[in-house]
DNA sequence: TCAATTGTTCGACTAGTTTCGAACAATTGA
DNA sequence: TCAATTGTTCGAAACTAGTCGAACAATTGA
């Protein structure tokens, strides 16, 4: 686990962050990192695949929501707050105050 | 040029929303729509396929983006805004200042 | 009546996404 | 040293989206 891409905040782009923002998983992550300062992914605890959760989480790296950091084995991610603030302002604000908990679907249906 | 689906303001999805934003094509469209109140599909002239515009125009029809008033063989569009600000407070309007105004490919590119 | 206009729908193609399990790499603690 | 932990990467499968041209439907105006 070494380096990893985390774009600018000049080269962000609107459609990637809304792209990145429209998919449930990775909203519902954005919204726990909202009020956390700091995760790691193992700390969510979504119900997919590691493999399913490290690639969310890249979208939202490479997108420029989160920023991650890197201790030891873990993985500590953080909301780019200031730097979206600052490219897009009050978009993030906006979607996280009209969005909802995302009620995640149950494997052991019938 | 038949029944066109709109979903009621109760069923508006917020990742349905962004989704369909986070398209430049779409966005630019909704760009205009935000300074024209109706236009046609035709009054876009977008540099796509008519097919491809009108598959656009499904997609913020179906999100709740836009309504669509036919009138004779035309398609008028309009934003709808009332709904989306009671549904998801500020969402648009943050979302359209953020945006710039998109440039398209040139497709007689070499 | 009939050609032109406006926009939708269909089928096909290409490209990208989501998901998983398996394999891997780095780090830690015993 | 070496097993366990944390997360990434790879390959594959299934699905979804964007694009186009062609065909279609409804309407209009000549």
């Amino acid at each position: 686990m070494r380096t990893l891409n985390h774009p600018n905040k000049e080269e962000l782009s609107l459609s990637a962050v809304l792209y990145a923002l429209s998919d449930n998983y990775r909203l519902e992550i954005v919204r726990r990192l909202a009020t956390q300062d700091e995760l790691t992914c193992g700390a969510l605890a979504l119900p997919v695949a590691k493999s399913t959760l490290s690639h969310h989480f890249k979208v939202l790296r490479e997108s420029g929501i989160i920023h991650c950091r890197t201790e030891g084995r873990e993985c500590y991610n953080a909301l780019r707050r200031a730097d979206l603030d600052e490219r897009f302002p009050g978009v993030l604000q906006a979607i996280l105050q009209a969005s909802e908990p995302f009620v995640f679907p149950d494997k052991s249906e019938t």
